[in-house]
DNA sequence: TAGAAAATCAAACAATCGTTTGAATCAATC
DNA sequence: GATTGATTCAAACGATTGTTTGATTTTCTA
């Protein structure tokens, strides 16, 4: 590589604005990033906007500035890849989500406001891993959401193998804190928020209003919090909300006859 | 019902529940249904579960026992085909949902549950249309969750087209009955119900736990009750949620601290 | 620094994609 | 019953897909 061909390459990275993927100059003292890193950043992002189906090996490897054969050389092929993007980001979740878990059992849950804070512990791990920019940043949570929508056969088993173990441990802690609500009821209703979460998450209005609501928090834990303020209040009124109470059947009954 | 060839043949429309697109013997009396109409049968159910990219014409005309060569004769290109099968549920939705809309405001909302009663105009003519076989039937539901949920810009650009005027005259709905929740935080709401719902609607066990509520139902309008009893008191509470109660920003303050 | 291992490369692989072609077949009209 | 238009058909189009190859370069080790 000569000088000309240098300089070009580094107009294009500044141009694709995302992936500082390419490669620097001898004497530059940035930290070139690997090639399986870069493989793995261009897949993620165009992953988000397109899919597993819609998101081909040539665009991946173009985007990273990578030769098209080193993905099949680093991964071994396109399902290890996507398998590798998604887990990476979903592990690191569920650990922290059911590290949480077991500290707030441990301390005892709020009496009156303990749905609110198990709902909180469902979010704030996918909020702090949305701050770490080691961890995807804000594009983390748009994973999460197109993740859980792919139509790919492959994706979907993936998630269900991944989701499992997690998902029966908060039905289990939301059961205890909503007596009232019988398991089938729970059961969707969860099933509900956590559909709901994961498309709204990924959904480009809703996280530009998050964002805005971010910049009148002073610190990351004051934001964290905000965005619960905002959106714990709205769920857990949701699961508590009285099953077919007599008023209201009446006043649906009006509109179907 | 009466002899044992249709008895044969009644029992495998209610196994595949969609596209009756095989060829019956030449003695049957019974209407061929066309290859169009196959073609957006097979489109459908594909569509459905694999999304657009998922779904190759070579698929598509083997499902429908169709020739290859069929679809760009008859609708011109993969995307045109596509457009007529999301257009022809979608608008016939929308349709219904502004008249019900319509018709509720003519007649006056209840004072106290005015929000159920426009999340169940909201949801109505979705049920309706998911009972009736000549509009999908069940699938009805999942075509309208995998559209909403499909990466493929095609598919996110005809949606966005098809869903404005509906969407911003039921937002206007909403904030007349919901005059203490600020436009932002009924942007948000709105748009986060709207969301999951099409998620649930489409997700199985969600749409397995409606099918056993429907089979104590007795009427069609009474398993539509059920159906609204279940879920707009639910998603009422969601919407009508006090916004940043101090008590319950003390529980959550003690998580993130 | 020589040699071995790892990584990158251009090129091609077979398979599948949406689309088109032109002949064969069907249905309806005169 | 012949003719015309609509439809169906097998076959192939060029483009793109994921993957593999074998030579070349880079990186590390001895």
């Amino acid at each position: 590589m000569s000088s000309p061909p240098v300089f070009a390459l580094d107009l294009e990275s500044l141009i694709r604005a995302k992936s500082i993927a390419t490669a620097v100059s001898a004497s530059d003292s940035r930290p070139k990033i690997s090639t399986k890193d870069r493989i793995l950043n261009a897949t993620e992002a165009l992953f988000i906007t397109r899919g597993f189906d819609g998101t081909s090996l040539r665009a991946i490897t173009t985007d990273a500035a990578v030769n098209l054969a080193a993905v099949n050389y680093h991964f071994g092929s396109k399902e290890e890849l996507f398998a590798l993007v998604l887990t990476r980001r979903i592990d690191a979740l569920n650990e922290q989500r059911l590290r949480r878990l077991d500290a707030l059992e441990a301390k005892g849950l709020d009496s009156v406001y303990g749905v609110e804070q198990i709902i909180a512990t469902l979010f704030l791990p996918a909020l702090a891993l949305a701050r770490d920019e080691a961890h995807g940043g804000a594009d983390f949570l748009r994973l999460l959401g197109r993740a859980y929508a792919d139509p790919a056969p492959f994706v979907r088993s993936l998630l269900a193998e991944r989701y499992a173990a997690t998902n029966a441990r908060f039905k289990a802690a939301f059961a205890r804190s909503l007596p009232d609500l019988g398991g089938e009821d729970l059961s969707m209703r969860l099933h509900f928020i956590l559909d709901s979460v994961a498309a709204s998450l990924a959904a480009d209005d809703v996280r530009r209003h998050l964002s805005g609501l971010k910049v009148s928090a002073r610190t990351n834990d004051e934001d964290d919090l905000q965005f619960l303020v905002y959106l714990a209040p709205f769920l857990a009124a949701a699961l508590r909300a009285a099953v077919r109470q007599p008023q209201q059947i009446a006043a649906l009954r009006a509109l179907t006859a």
